[in-house]
RNA sequence: UGCCUUGUGGUGUAAUGGUAGCACGUCGGAUUCUGGUUCCGCCUGUGAGGGUUCGAAUCCUUCCAAGGCAACCA
């Protein structure tokens, strides 16, 4: 057990509801003043933006009270579980900036005292080896409004439930032949007191304890009771184990005392808008190969989201944002993507790249000449300094930023308009050439060589400003655009079908200037049935490019065009 | 028709018997070497009834609504 006892906390206020109750209880002296909470996941996926919520309470309570947090792998079901889902967890929690220290525990440490607690309760008449199949169990079980009824088995001896659950664990019963429940109400209100299964047969080795059991415990054995093995104060959990804390609290009684007992309190899981949550459904996407792994840009998950380019804290500020209650809420995707712009926009460093390029040839600048131009790095940081860009006779712009015949109030390149290339010059379009098709090839233009960024001449100002690359620099990569997984017209949508609507991945090609970074734009592509965000969501192709290749602006910009034109 | 949990603007969250506030969002305006960013402004709320109280989002009560509970998952 810990030995971290904390000072009284003095004031109260501005806490939420779980950090009350932590501090009333140091207030109050429980448990000699330690606090101790624990991060419990099973290792059988990788972590989600959920997982990142629970987190930030489990870490952040003890962290504000000075207590300790410990991470306990909830490993009592070896046929899912794997240590690759391990490492990934470690990873995850660390890269949102928490540490456990040397607090890594396993449930599965746990079995050999779990299963002597079991011998215990059978020899006080409180546990009995059952004989029959789940469905029969499951039919005895009544309903929330029928009670049960007894199991047949329920007045074994002593002798025999102890026989035969050692038996259990010699490997002598195949898997479903017994189980082994606890004897409590099977007429309670409360289904989990229902005579629960506290362990049931499992022949697949476990991750780390191989063959040594053939027996594993059932969460609500086991949970309560390795928090009290590990000294845990405060055993914080999400709504759905409201119904359950009863059991917590019935096997922690076999084993607590008044100076100390762990208290499970519960908080509202995350929902996000539009967003698919269940791991069972994530796994699924994995198997089938429908994305490229947990960590594909497109999944919610903790690694998915940092490839994509979110910010640990970016994550933690959204967090803190939606705050915990018991109020079952469905929050809004744009509380996310509004915390990982403000992120991004204060620390990204900016770039430029063309995502749907035409060229665009300067005919009154010297052919084979090519000059640099400074572009700052961050325009809410001076500091961050700038870079260099060629410029030269031919760059390119993006197709969506010259129209032939643009509405009033289009800012952007159009013929005999003026427009100024970000850094560099203003320019003018004179001409376009077309191909057989009528598409725009190459737009023509003549520059001001008096307006360059930074002479007295760039001064002069026009309404549009255009992000561009030169076209003999520029660097072709493929870049994939990985949008979010969702469904427009249903944000809670998580049917089959859907679902794998949502995973058609877009390619695009991308020709870039320089190396840049998270970007910070948005967009809607109208019309579609499925609605593309893309906060930062341009990820390069994993093999291709070092360095994260990130654009910035066009698409936000082209989204504001199109409101605008509503008006 | 059992037990448990929860209802505050469009969304989320504060107010812990004493002025219903904040953020996102929406809409409008200013600034801008991108229409982004930044700044300013507007908008909308205590599920319903009854009670206690000088005073109720908060306490009591009835009703209504939403969610959870019947895995050998966690």
């Amino acid at each position: 057990m810990a030995e971290n006892i904390i000072s009284q906390p003095e004031e109260s206020k501005g806490l939420n509801f779980v950090e009350q109750i932590v501090a009333d209880d140091l207030k109050a002296g429980k448990n000699g003043g330690r606090l101790n909470t624990r991060f419990p996941p099973e290792p059988n996926g990788y972590l989600h933006i959920g997982h990142a919520k629970a987190i930030c309470m489990d870490f952040g309570v003890a962290e504000k009270f000075g207590g300790t947090c410990n991470l306990r792998f909830d490993d009592t079901n070896p046929v899912k579980e794997d240590v690759e889902y391990v490492d990934s967890i470690r990873e995850d929690i660390h890269w949102l900036g928490f540490d456990w220290g040397d607090r890594e525990y396993y449930a599965s440490d746990y079995f050999p005292q779990l299963f002597d607690l079991a011998v215990r309760l059978i020899k006080e008449g409180k546990a009995y080896v059952d004989d029959q199949s789940s469905e029969e169990i499951a039919a005895q079980k009544g309903t929330p409004t029928v009670p049960g009824v007894n199991s047949p088995y329920r007045d074994r001896s002593v002798e025999e439930n102890l026989d035969l659950f050692t038996r259990m664990n010699a490997g002598e019963f195949p898997e479903g032949s017994h189980v082994l429940r606890a004897k409590i109400d099977m007429a309670s209100s409360n289904m989990h007191f229902r005579d629960p299964i506290m362990y049931r047969i499992i022949h697949h080795p476990h991750h780390r304890t191989g063959n040594r059991w053939h027996v594993y415990p059932m969460y609500d054995f086991a949970h309560g009771q390795s928090d009290y093995f590990e000294g845990v104060t405060h055993s914080i959990c999400t709504l759905e184990f409201v119904p359950h804390r009863p059991l917590y609290d019935y096997f922690v009684d076999e084993l607590a005392d008044e100076s100390y007992r762990p208290r499970q309190i519960e908080f509202n899981r995350l929902n996000l808008t539009y967003t698919v949550m269940s791991k069972r459904k994530l796994l699924q996407l994995v198997k089938e190969g429908l994305v490229a792994g947990w960590d594909d840009p497109r999944m919610p998950t903790i690694s998915g989201m940092r490839r994509r380019g979110f910010t640990p804290l970016s994550i933690r500020n959204f967090i803190d944002t939606i705050g915990y209650t018991k109020y079952e809420a469905l929050n809004s995707v744009a509380l996310l993507e509004y915390a990982v712009r403000e992120d991004l926009n204060r620390i990204a460093t900016r770039g430029m790249a063309v995502l749907d390029p035409v060229k665009v040839v300067i005919t009154n600048y010297p052919e084979g000449q090519s000059e640099m131009v400074e572009m700052e790095n961050n325009p809410e940081n001076p500091a961050d300094g700038s870079h260099e860009m060629p410029f030269s006779r031919e760059i390119y712009i993006e197709r969506d930023d010259f129209m032939e015949n643009p509405p009033k109030k289009y800012f952007r390149l159009a013929p005999d308009a003026e427009v100024r290339l970000k850094g560099a010059y203003i320019i003018k379009c004179t001409g376009v050439k077309k191909d057989v098709d009528g598409r725009v090839e190459e737009i023509y233009c003549t520059y001001d060589p008096d307006t360059r960024s930074g002479l007295p001449g760039s001064q002069r100002k026009v309404k549009g400003t255009l992000h561009w690359v030169a076209a003999d620099t520029a660097v072709d990569a493929t870049v994939r655009l990985y949008d979010r997984l969702f469904n427009v017209e249903n944000p809670a949508a998580e049917t089959e079908r859907d679902f794998r609507e949502m995973l058609n991945p877009d390619s695009l090609r991308i020709v870039e200037g320089v190396k840049v970074e998270p970007f910070l734009a948005r967009s809607a592509s109208q019309g579609a049935k499925f609605q593309f965000q893309r906060i930062g969501y341009f990820t390069p192709d994993y093999d291709s490019t070092p360095d994260n290749l990130i654009f910035n602006r066009t698409i936000a910009l082209k989204d504001s065009w199109e409101k605008a034109q509503k008006k």
